[in-house]
DNA sequence: CGTCGAATTGACCGCGATCAAGGAAGGTGG
DNA sequence: CCACCTTCCTTGATCGCGGTCAATTCGACG
């Protein structure tokens, strides 16, 4: 592990408030690995053997049934996930996959777990996380079955230019594609909501998006701070 | 509350392993109240005021947007709902109707707050409570993108009937027009595919539900156990 | 019985999926 | 440096699942 990996890690909201001696057990037991793209680190189905940080790169997560696959999430440095599997000691419900070259911080889930049952402060700021997490889901599960396919991208767009510190322009940090999946259509279609939204304020060439009319996007997209908003 | 009430909610895994003293805390400024169907008790965007324990009747969670409406969930006794709100003092991002006459136990979300900083036997037990109600979650959003409305539809019964201990007959227990939306379709295209799954062996006469041949059933369904089993 | 809401049924529409073909971009080897 | 290949994205044509609209039937309840 890199030295300056540590400090990093111990920011998370889940380390911070932990005591000096759980964190550092936590660690030593600790493996960190740099796999390059399209690797698949964890399989839906397998036993939750380790608590997975991404240090950098993106993790795809994904889930599969009869053979269709669909993307569940992207994750971003610097966080955790598949935390709830961990805890649960369940079976993991999502595969993960790097998207790009990744380097991500292995716990095992046992370290987790006797952790969890020794330090309540941990304890805690797992509730805090799995707390956030729940709500994040219950938030998309709202976006789609509340929206159609072309209010849930303009939506993403408003989203992503509001993570980006309400930047008017911004890339897509992910293959349209996935992206689609994500958003629960298919490529074709996403190809075609692009072009349906550039009436309403939005231009994307490649990966590069701009917004050339917030107002007319908010106007088709109407956001909500109970579906879109990330920190509540 | 009654006599009984509070043995049965002293069971429940949330409460069972907390201090009695935190427990009665708790208890003492609890607010019990029986009301009729179909009444709004919590409305998205509220703050969450109190934590709610469903102890007879049957809770409809649901949301809206844009003048349009789901159903997200159903909350049979006896069990807590909108606990991640409480817990994050974040507004309710689901709104809880009566679908059928009910009572209610309100436990103010400040108690639990307070006690949830306290007891750590009760913080740990939230994080179960919690990473259950996640994974859940992941295996609703799953169902939603990954199957068709005749393939959820198929596998709703073959949960329901695994739910009644493998009874292959059983009766609806909300009306048809929720289940639908719960389903993610519309009541029109639910009564559409009741009968398009009747040459796979189930028969639906208004809410009494057969399983005539629960192997074909199966064979449409393609039930998983990372998507359709409650326990894990 | 009459009333009202829910469920069903039919006809039709449209969103989004599928299938198929054509570009655009990036990587590889000669 | 360029031909070639692979892969992703795009575009067009068509299909079908599921939604919408409307009319009817069913069922609970007063």
């Amino acid at each position: 592990m890199r030295p300056d990996d540590i400090p990093a890690i111990r920011s998370l909201n889940l380390f911070k408030d932990m005591s000096e001696e759980c964190f550092h057990t936590l660690i030593r037991g600790a493996y960190v690995q740099t796999f390059p793209a399209q690797v698949e680190l964890i399989t839906e189905g397998d036993p939750s053997d380790f608590l997975h940080i991404v240090v950098s790169g993106n993790i795809e997560l994904h889930a599969n049934w009869n053979g269709r696959e669909t993307s569940m999430a992207n994750v971003r440095p610097i966080s955790t996930f598949i935390l709830a599997a961990t805890i649960k000691d369940g079976p993991y419900l999502m595969s993960a996959r790097t998207a790009e070259k990744s380097r991500v911080i292995m716990i095992p889930s046992t370290d987790v777990r006797a952790i969890f049952e020794q330090d309540s402060e941990f304890a805690r700021a797992v509730v805090t996380e799995l707390a956030q997490c729940y709500r994040s889901l219950v938030k998309n599960t709202k976006n789609l079955k509340l929206r159609t396919s072309l209010e849930r991208l303009a939506n993403y767009i408003l989203r992503t230019s509001n993570f980006s510190e309400n930047a008017l322009e911004f890339k897509l940090s992910q293959e349209k594609r996935r992206l689609a999946s994500f958003l629960g259509m298919t490529p074709e279609n996403l190809s075609r909501s692009i072009k349906a939204l550039r009436p309403y304020g939005v231009e994307i060439d490649g990966n590069q998006v701009t917004i050339t009319n917030i107002d007319d996007l908010k106007t088709i997209a109407k956001p909500s701070v109970f579906i879109d908003d990330f920190s509540s």
